[in-house]
DNA sequence: GTATTATATGAGTATAACCAAATATAATTG
DNA sequence: CAATTATATTTGGTTATACTCATATAATAC
């Protein structure tokens, strides 16, 4: 299941990258990822799938809500992930906007249930 | 140049993996690759300019040959890589193959010069 | 039950990746 | 110079990937 063919070609994406980076700082739901990353809900969805089948993360059924978060036995596995997560992925330019977004989301202590309605990240639109 | 994205695109191929894994353990040309792990000279040659382009390797010419190594300035930078040579390529089940195809041609002492007329793998074709 | 919402999946398309066979290039040897 | 050899590149075919739009599913709320 957690191959290191499936673990690298995983990794061989910005937007996967994208989605590891945020859910090394904190577990998100589909719809909290496409707001923050600005992506389309099922292009989100397609990568959290590849993602998952990788053994790179897991998920969890919270009402509504399916949170995902990193895969913890995977990553003890394969130390390198966490190499990456720590010093490559968290300074990279293609993560910055995102980390920035994250923080603005944690800030607000609002919760994914008004984050559409929010107009949270308006500001930032270019 | 070497950036990550690019880094993280080009780990995510068994054929290059099987590459690096060969290239960890000494300095190659295109027809000894191509020997040991029974591909196409235009198929490794493709694989070996997508890893130079990443800039997980370089080459140098000698006489006719040119040979292949690890970038070391590039595997310093980003220590996850030289993790995961040595702990996830080098028992990997797709690289023993070439493993046992380089100690046999390590041991041979024969040169490229003399690898295609040699039948040196002749015993383990399948 | 119906309506709503979050997420997943199908269908379609566009693009990129992989590969083998053939050809081109560049260096070496005679 | 011509012949040879190693490597690179082009070509064409096939498959895989990433994406969008639309629809399906599953859970919740009314």
């Amino acid at each position: 299941m957690a191959d290191i063919i499936n673990i690298m070609k995983a990794l061989g994406q910005v937007n996967r990258l994208r989605i590891l980076n945020l859910l090394n700082q904190q577990k998100l739901c589909v719809c909290e990822m496409q707001n923050i990353m600005n992506q389309s809900q099922s292009n989100i969805s397609r990568h959290l799938n590849v993602l998952k089948q990788s053994g790179l993360i897991s998920s969890e059924k919270d009402s509504l809500y399916i949170y995902y978060y990193l895969n913890r036995k995977t990553i003890e596995e394969y130390p390198f992930i966490s190499t990456i997560l720590t010093y490559e992925l968290r300074d990279a330019d293609f993560c910055q906007e995102d980390n920035e977004r994250l923080d603005i989301y944690q800030e607000s202590e609002i919760n994914c249930d008004d984050l559409k309605e929010s107009n949270l990240f308006e500001a930032l639109e270019y």
